[in-house]
DNA sequence: TTACTTCCTCAACTTTAGTTGAGGTCAAGC
DNA sequence: GCTTGACCTCAACTAAAGTTGAGGAAGTAA
C-alpha cells in the first residue's frame, strides 16, 4: 500500500522535518489537506511540502498559526503553489516582519540610552512607555499628575 | 490598614498597569516579594515596582519569565535597584536582542530574496533552510542526494 | 448593622503549538 | 501464523503567562 496517490505522513512529516504528530495538528487545523486512501491512511499532494515550508517560514517570522491559516486559505488546496501565491503571502508577512523588526530596534535603542540612566520610570522613560503606549487607550490611570522626572525617587518607580 | 509598611497589591498593581492577578503570579513564580502585615495582606517594597517595570521591558525583547528571574535573582530584595544594576541586566538584554534582530533581518531578507524565486526546496532554499539549520546535527536524513535548484519540481518541496 | 471593597488561598481554566500514550487496523516478512 | 512497522483515533499531557472563580476574612462607610 506504499506508492499510489501521494505522500504518506511518515514521509511527509520525513522530507519536512517536523513530526508527524505536528503534519497531524496542521491537518486538524486546517493547514494543509489529505485525501483517504482504502486503509484510510493519509495521502498528500506534494504540494504539501511547500505549505509547510511556507508554514515554518511564517512561523519564524514570528506569524501564529492561525493567521498563517488565514492568508492561506486562499492557495489551492491540489495544485501546485505557484510562485504568485508566495509573492503575495511574503510580501504580507514581510511588513509584518518590519513592524516586528522596527520595535525590537527601538527597544534595544532605548536600552542602550537607558542604560547610564536606569530610570525606569513608569511615566516618563521612554522605554518602560514607549510612544505606542500612553494615550493610545481612553480610559483608566494614566499617571499624569506630575511628570518631572524623577529618577531617584523610587515612589515613582 | 492602608499605608504603613509599603504598597498593597492594587496598588502595585495600578502604578504598574498590570493585574493583580499578575502581581500574585510574579510573585509565585520569584520575580519579586513582599511581607505580610497582621491581616496577611502582603506589602511591596516601592522597589517592586522598578522590578516589574524591568520585567515588562525584558519581556517585550522576547525574555521568557524563567530567564528574567534568573537574571533578577541577584538584585537586592528589598533595597532600591541601582543604575549599576539595570546597567547589567540591560546588557545582557541588549545582547539577546541584537540575536533577534539579526535573526529576524536575515528573514527578511531571505523573504524579500525569494520573492520572485519561490523555490522554497527544503534542501537549497536559503529562506527554507538558513545557515543554522543544515549540517547542525549530526544524525538523520539530510537529503543531499541531489541538490541542484529545482525550484520548479515540487517533489523536492 | 449591613454593605462595600480589598484582600487572602487554592483550584481550575485559557491559549498556542504541539507531544505522548492507549488501544486498534492492516500489509509485509520470516 | 506471528511479529514488526506504519498507520489510525481520541484523550490527556506539556509549557508559558496569566485569568477567573469559589469561599472566606477584615477594615471602612452609611
Amino acid at each position: 500500500m506504499k506508492r499510489r496517490g501521494g505522500l504518506t505522513v511518515g514521509e511527509v512529516a520525513e522530507r519536512s522535518g517536523i513530526a508527524v504528530s505536528a503534519v497531524h495538528f496542521y491537518e486538524r487545523k486546517g493547514l494543509i489537506a489529505s485525501e483517504r486512501n482504502d486503509a484510510n491512511h493519509r495521502r498528500y499532494s506534494p504540494t504539501v511540502l511547500r505549505k509547510i515550508a511556507i508554514i515554518q517560514v511564517a512561523q519564524r517570522a514570528g506569524i501564529p498559526l492561525r493567521e498563517i491559516a488565514d492568508a492561506m486559505d486562499f492557495l489551492p488546496p491540489e495544485a501546485k503553489v505557484t510562485v504568485k501565491h508566495w509573492e503575495m503571502l511574503s510580501t504580507r508577512w514581510t511588513d509584518e516582519l518590519d513592524d516586528r523588526i522596527a520595535r525590537l530596534k527601538r527597544l534595544r535603542d532605548g536600552m542602550a540610552g537607558c542604560i547610564g540612566c536606569g530610570c525606569l520610570s513608569m511615566d516618563t522613560c521612554k522605554l518602560v512607555n514607549p510612544d505606542d503606549k500612553i494615550g493610545a487607550n481612553g480610559s483608566g490611570p494614566r499617571y499624569l499628575e506630575d511628570d518631572a522626572p524623577l529618577a531617584d525617587d523610587p515612589y515613582r518607580t
